[in-house]
RNA sequence: GGGCGGUUAGCUCAGCCGGUAGAGCAUCUCGCUUACACCGAGAGGGUCGGCGGUUCGAAUCCGUCACCGCCCACCA
């Protein structure tokens, strides 16, 4: 016996165990003859993360995807796993080392450091993917892959030679966005704009040769900057060729003889450049030119060939020397600092370099001022353009294919405006920045060694090699075979020059790893199993569909597209659908700051996964945010529950499935209705899904559920199952009755799974039907449906509806039995009466239906589909009330009645409007006007009575 | 500066390849009845942000304005 509410808790376990067991999930589980593979990647969730709503929705879409795919027979694989997570990884060790007082990772060293975040991983790392299961994610938990896996490392690392070797990834000496906390380089994508309540601070840099008089604007040139501090390291000073003002400075400049500045507290002498970046409307029209700390500055520096010159070290502090490169990133020199600066942290510098220009009125003006910083997005930490050697990937050559494949259709992205973003940015999209100053991640496949006397490289020689075994082949092809090649573990003081010793070379690896987005963009195709030509890698890749967020677009999405283009023969997946973010119930992005999170599992934990779910699922309306409500999730919670009394309901009834049963076969009218109706419902929830529409067919099956099956099916077919007349009708309605309830559990079921497949357990299985639901087939119906059926039963709703609607308003005891008169009733409607005497009488609650010629004087009339009802109750109703309620239903038809004249007395209307638009008016201007003239005629007898 | 999205019932949102304004929640009234009070029946509630245009006809297409949100770039 089934228990009278739907207890989640204690059932969601249960079936995941048994999912579990079955291995319902395994690639290609449920497979049937003939069916074509489906496969999808999951976004993989970081190492460290745990399940948050953005995750519960992206995995609940994709469920509902693979589970729809899974039914249909397809050739299904879910493909998990976990992304390391590079410094979120790091960052997290490394707290938790602090926590405990340990040592820290750099007095541990980076083998030991490694070797702990590893150990972490394995003790703490795989929570979400527990978190994913009691959401329901039908996942091939066998195949999960993580991406230091030794085999996904494998596929980067020969991702990374094979992308050198073409000249797609290269070295270069330029600036990046340096986090000066967390010690790395960070991609621009990493880069938070944060505007901030700065200065402008209004700095004069005297004129070379003429004696500084603030009160003598001829002897300095006022610069305008909001980071004072990086005035050690100016190279120069710029200014707009077309700038009136300056046009002495600029002529001299063309004419290759610039006039110098003395740059205050350092007495360097640098030149004043013309060019077109310097604004005049801006700050003063003169700019101060910094190229080691500056990104705009840095293209000027190249443009006019200045030296950079770095101010800073790592941690952002002020160097006691500065270290003076050329504009091609060759290291030339090193200039002492003012040594009152030196090791002081570059704000705190800042406040003393202002400090010391204003004491000597080299200070013009401070102007308060509100400008965009930018902000590392894990550090939250002020990023520092700095001059660094790094690793970067050709973006803009990998970009072209990825472009292109969209542009072609051959990937799609759902809903289609996205396309606009990912082109924007393929577009304009920079070099890619993959070096970082990390531990945790994979290291990168590049050694260096001294480069031979005969060599006329610059700098270190380099070797990339998938492996050590390979790149000492390469070595020894290099520095002859007879050489002794030793590894370090890290650079050897002094490694410069060429190599004078030739019969020993000693190399080192790399010491940076790959940013953690490097090695998912080959998620599609690593997972898979390349680089070995693997059988899942034939059958699953391209994938049919990635699910993700639109803040990823460009982090992963045109990185898979890019790699998988390059590597692959084919696009990483079909479509790309896009899904919003979830906000909480005012709209707000939901963060752990604000403490306005809703956690997903304390919702799982007590409205069920499946009402989660759902309404997830509801929501999820393309192109749209979703605002989360937690009443939104107790009404689908509610719905489980009707959904579980309904199947309750079926089970005290003796409604079993019958084997063989085909719908096609029901003879009872409403047994051929409901059959129909579910077919309707079937297909609307089929397509939706297909279109990516996952509300509407969440919405087409909710509907069906509780408006069709619950509200009218069941009610209807009482009188049959409980009759107690038994015989072939209320067989073929118990058969209808469990047909019907197994085609919603199927239909539910990726929406619902846990629910569903223990209903469909409990349901008393019936021979010939699979034992999992998840591994049933989709429901894929036709020719059910009956025009015959459709009519006679929508007559019975609409009469009873519109009893129980004049019973309220002319405020009927809901308890009073009372007769009803159909009059002039036709030979159909006296038949169908007949046939339903028991259920009209029990749903509208009547004592008799009976029929007359002409209604009874003083009885309440109703008009259903054209003929009129009546119930003889003068006696308990406010004649009155009547009276003003059927003079309110003419006014109301009567204003349709005009509106629809207006249009057909419009000769446009008639003449340009389609035929089956105009005929459609015209038949309901008939309808309307037959249905006032009755209630005419009702209220006409009414006043009779009165009068 | 460039781009995208939003503005529809008290709230949260559907509808938007033009042709009778919908759902859930909330509100009000009623509730005989063993599937379900996490329920049933009924009701109220919207000039679809403003203005203009296209059209026989606009919530739906176009333009414009207002407000809200997001993304990208830049900011001396």
């Amino acid at each position: 016996m089934m228990e009278k509410t739907y207890q989640p808790g204690e059932i969601e376990a249960r079936i995941a165990d048994a999912w579990d067991d079955a291995r319902a999930f395994r690639a290609g589980a449920g497979r049937r003859p003939g069916g074509e593979s489906f496969s999808v990647v999951i976004p993989p969730p970081n190492v460290t993360g745990s399940l948050h709503m953005g995750h519960a929705l992206n995995n609940t879409l994709q469920d509902i995807l693979v589970r729809v795919a899974r039914m249909q027979g397809r050739d299904v694989l879910w493909q998990p796993g976990m992304d390391h997570a590079g410094i979120a990884t790091q960052m997290v060790v490394e707290r938790q080392l602090m926590e405990r007082q340990e040592p820290g990772r750099r007095e541990m060293g980076r083998e030991k450091f490694v070797e702990r975040v590893w150990q972490w991983k394995e003790e703490s790392g795989g929570t979400i993917g527990r978190q994913l299961r009691r959401l329901g994610a039908s996942c091939d938990w066998s195949r999960e892959r993580f991406t230091m896996d030794e085999g996904l490392s494998r596929a980067v690392r020969k991702v990374f030679v094979q992308l050198y070797r073409e000249g797609l990834i290269y070295r270069d000496k330029r600036l990046v966005n340096w986090d000066p906390k967390l010690l790395t380089a960070i991609s621009d994508l990493e880069v938070q704009q944060v505007e901030v309540k700065g200065h402008l601070w209004h700095l004069r840099y005297p004129i070379e040769g003429k004696a500084f008089d603030a009160a003598d604007p001829s002897t300095y040139i006022v610069v305008a900057t909001t980071r004072p501090e990086t005035m050690l390291g100016d190279t120069a000073v710029a200014v707009n060729p077309k700038d009136e003002r300056y046009a002495a400075y600029v002529a001299a400049y063309q004419a290759g003889k610039p006039i110098n500045v003395v740059l205050p507290l350092v007495g360097r002498l640098i030149p004043i450049v013309a060019d077109d970046y310097s604004d005049p409307e801006k700050g003063s029209g003169a700019v101060k030119i910094t190229p080691a700390h500056d990104f705009n500055d840095f293209e000027v520096g190249r443009r006019h060939d200045l030296p950079m010159m770095n101010v800073l070290s790592k941690e952002a502090l002020i160097l006691q020397e500065m270290q003076v490169f050329d504009s091609a990133g060759r290291a030339v020199d090193t200039k002492p600092s003012p040594q009152e600066f030196a090791g002081l942290e570059r704000f705190a510098a800042r406040k003393m370099i202002v400090a010391a220009l204003e004491a000597t009125a080299l200070v013009e003006k401070i102007e308060p001022y509100t400008h965009t910083v930018p902000h590392g997005d894990r550090s939250g930490e002020v990023i520092e353009p700095f001059l660094t050697d790094q690793w970067y990937v050709d973006a803009k050559t990998l970009a072209q294919p990825a472009l292109q494949a969209v542009r072609d259709g051959r990937t799609k992205f759902v809903p289609q405006n996205w396309e606009k973003t990912y082109f924007e940015w393929l577009e304009n999209i920079q070099p890619w920045c993959i070096s970082r100053q990390l531990w945790w991640g994979h290291q990168i496949p590049a050694w260096f060694g001294l480069r031979l006397p005969q060599d006329a490289g610059q700098g270190l020689r380099t070797f990339v090699a998938t492996d050590e075994r390979e790149m000492l082949e390469e070595a020894r092809a290099y520095y002859g075979q007879d050489v002794e090649i030793s590894i370090a573990s890290a650079p050897t003081p002094g490694l410069s020059g060429p190599a004078n010793r030739p019969a020993g070379v000693t190399l080192y690896q790399d010491e940076d790893v790959l940013d953690t987005w490097f090695s998912s963009a080959l998620w599609p195709f690593s997972t898979l199993g390349w680089p070995d030509a693997t059988p899942e890698l034939a059958r699953y890749y391209p994938t049919s569909v990635l699910v993700t967020g639109f803040d990823i677009i460009f982090f992963w999405v045109a990185r898979m597209m890019m790699m998988g283009l390059h590597f692959m023969p084919d696009v990483p997946f079909r479509d790309v659908y896009i899904h919003a973010l979830v906000r909480d119930e005012k709209g707000a992005k939901m963060s752990k700051s604000k403490g306005n999170v809703i956690d997903p599992l304390a919702l799982i934990d007590e409205l069920g996964a499946d009402a989660l779910r759902l309404t997830l699922a509801a929501m999820a309306a393309q192109g749209r945010d979703i605002k989360l409500a937690r009443s939104r999730v107790e009404g689908y919670r509610n719905f489980a529950t009707k959904l579980w009394n309904a199947c309750r309901f079926a089970e005290i009834n003796e409604c079993t499935t019958v084997a063989g049963f085909d719908p096609a076969t029901a003879t009872l009218m409403l047994n051929r209705w409901i059959v129909g109706e579910a077919e309707k419902a079937a297909a609307e929830t089929t397509a939706a899904i297909a279109a990516y529409r996952f509300n509407d067919a969440a919405a087409a099956v909710y509907r069906f559920v509780w408006s069709v099956f619950c509200d009218w099916y069941l009610e209807l077919a009482k009188p049959v199952l409980q009759g107690g007349e038994g015989g072939a009708d209320r067989d073929e309605t118990r058969a209808t009755v469990a047909w019907a309830r197994d085609l919603i559990l199927a239909l539910l079921h990726p929406f619902m799974p846990f629910v569903t497949e223990e209903l469909w357990a409990v349901t008393a299985p019936a021979e010939g039907r699979p034992a999992l639901l998840a591994l049933s087939p989709w429901p894929a119906l036709g020719g059910l449906e009956n025009a015959e059926a459709e009519a006679e039963i929508g007559w019975l709703v609409d009469l009873v509806s519109a009893i129980r609607s004049v019973r309220t308003e002319t405020s009927v005891p809901a308890a009073a039995q009372i007769p009803l008169l159909l009059v002039g009733a036709s030979a159909a409607t006296r038949e169908r009466a007949g046939r339903y005497d028991e259920t009209i009488r029990r749903l509208a609650r009547l004592s008799t239906v009976g029929f007359a010629d002409q209604a009874p004087a003083g009885a309440v009339q109703m008009v259903v589909r054209g003929e009129v009802a009546a119930l003889p109750i003068a006696e308990v109703v406010d004649l009155a009330a009547e009276r003003t309620r059927l003079a309110k239903e003419i006014e109301r038809i009567g204003a349709d009645i005009d509106k629809i004249d207006r249009k057909l007395g419009n000769a446009d209307f008639v003449a340009r409007a389609p035929e089956e638009v105009v005929e459609e008016q015209q038949e309901r201007r008939d309808e309307a006007a037959a249905r006032r003239q009755k209630l005419e005629e009702a209220l006409a007898r009414l006043s009779a009575v009165s009068a």
